[in-house]
DNA sequence: TTTATTTTTTAGGTTTGTCTAAATTATAAT
DNA sequence: ATTATAATTTAGACAAACCTAAAAAATAAA
């Protein structure tokens, strides 16, 4: 199965809308894709021919089993990508997701399993969100925040739940970032806020509303 | 300058036919990217108009300074990920091309620099050409190959002359690859053949013809 | 220096993915 | 149950990148 980077976008987000709602809508694929609904419906003509999603006029659309599998594979790619360039190069969370767009495109799937191979077989990325594997089964992550994990053990950053920038200032500060390893001293009932003993690093104390949005895996 | 994907093939695709012949001719062009002579005319003519060559009608065409900075670009980037692909992610030279076909189009530049950085600012990619830095100079790389390289010096192969499969074969006996550590022990003047001690293996001898094609730099 | 051959360009057409504007169907409101 | 509104689809056009076949220019051969 031959797609375009166009075709395989299309199917990438009908995915991600399938998620919250069963079925998808032309109007709401259209804004997703800040594209038009006729140009919305021009494709889903084509991917229907190709066999990749049940359509019906007016009614809505879903991917069938075989889109399911592309969308997956795409979301696989992009998701690796971004752990590359955050855990590897050295970005910024907030930086990867258009350059992964594009890397996601890349259509070699020998380039696929020898990354997954070099990153080591990550299970999610930067963001938290799980990476399908190779055959497209997505790992179920257990999510366990700073303000969860268990005192003093040693523990690894594996995602942070929020993007914005006052959080990434603040994680750059501590020097906390993706595969940083850390401890949990001590957790203060009062407000819920933890010390924490970052590798090399002196302790720190955070709050609760931080803790609860680092993730972290064990060693 | 935003560029599609074919018009950077185009580009760089003019820029390796210049190091041969000075200009460029249409048919030798087409040839090269696999087209027809009349899609070559029609491209040439946009080139033009976004002003990134020198073209009049029926009598060839070249690069100007513009284009030769994209093409350098371009080079350098395709470069770069076949150095990856091979000393990273343990692809086999032959293999590499293609993805990175791919992967040079992918236009942030700010990963470009991250990868380089990353790569530990590589001079040259597994065939031997060299890499482009970041302000488009070529470095001229010390091409010394296994049979001129000093006795007893420790030594790293940065690349191989020739990617036959029977080349290819040799080395995997030998363990031989990019970034391999050895150092020359002895050269029999008879017939050229040198003594090698590979990092952690037993001593091996290889004949001239294939010392000839193994390119080192010191450690 | 004509003629023949090769190279290059033009003319006109195709496909992919997009668009706007008009028509159609579905849904909500009265 | 009509009518109004919103969502969706069709019709027709456009740009990019390609194609074939025919015309024009340059080069080689007689």
């Amino acid at each position: 199965m031959n797609l375009s980077v166009s075709e395989e976008n299309y199917i990438k987000n009908i995915y991600h809308l399938q998620q919250q709602t069963d079925t998808v809508t032309t109007n709401s694929l259209a804004n997703e894709l800040k594209t038009t609904p006729a140009s919305v419906t021009d494709m889903l003509k084509k991917l229907q021919l190709k066999k990749l999603l049940e359509y019906e006029k007016y009614k809505g659309f879903r991917l069938n089993p075989t889109g399911n599998k592309v969308a997956i594979s795409v979301v696989r790619r992009h998701r690796l990508w971004e752990y590359f360039l955050v855990t590897k190069l050295g970005f910024e969370w907030d930086k990867v997701h258009d350059i992964a767009e594009e890397l996601e495109h890349v259509s070699s799937m020998e380039l696929i399993k020898k990354l997954d191979n070099f990153l080591n077989y990550p299970q999610a990325d930067p963001h938290g969100d799980p990476i399908p594997d190779m055959h497209g089964k997505i790992p179920v992550i257990k999510q366990v925040s700073i303000a969860d994990v268990p005192l003093k053990k040693n523990v690894i950053v594996s995602s942070v739940g929020n993007q914005s920038p006052e959080m990434l200032e603040l994680l750059k500060h501590y020097q906390i970032g993706i595969g940083t390893a850390l401890k949990v001293n001590m957790r203060f009932s009062f407000d819920g806020s933890v010390e924490i003993k970052v590798l090399k690093q002196a302790t720190c104390v955070i709050s609760d509303q931080v803790a609860k949005n680092i993730f972290v895996h064990h060693d």
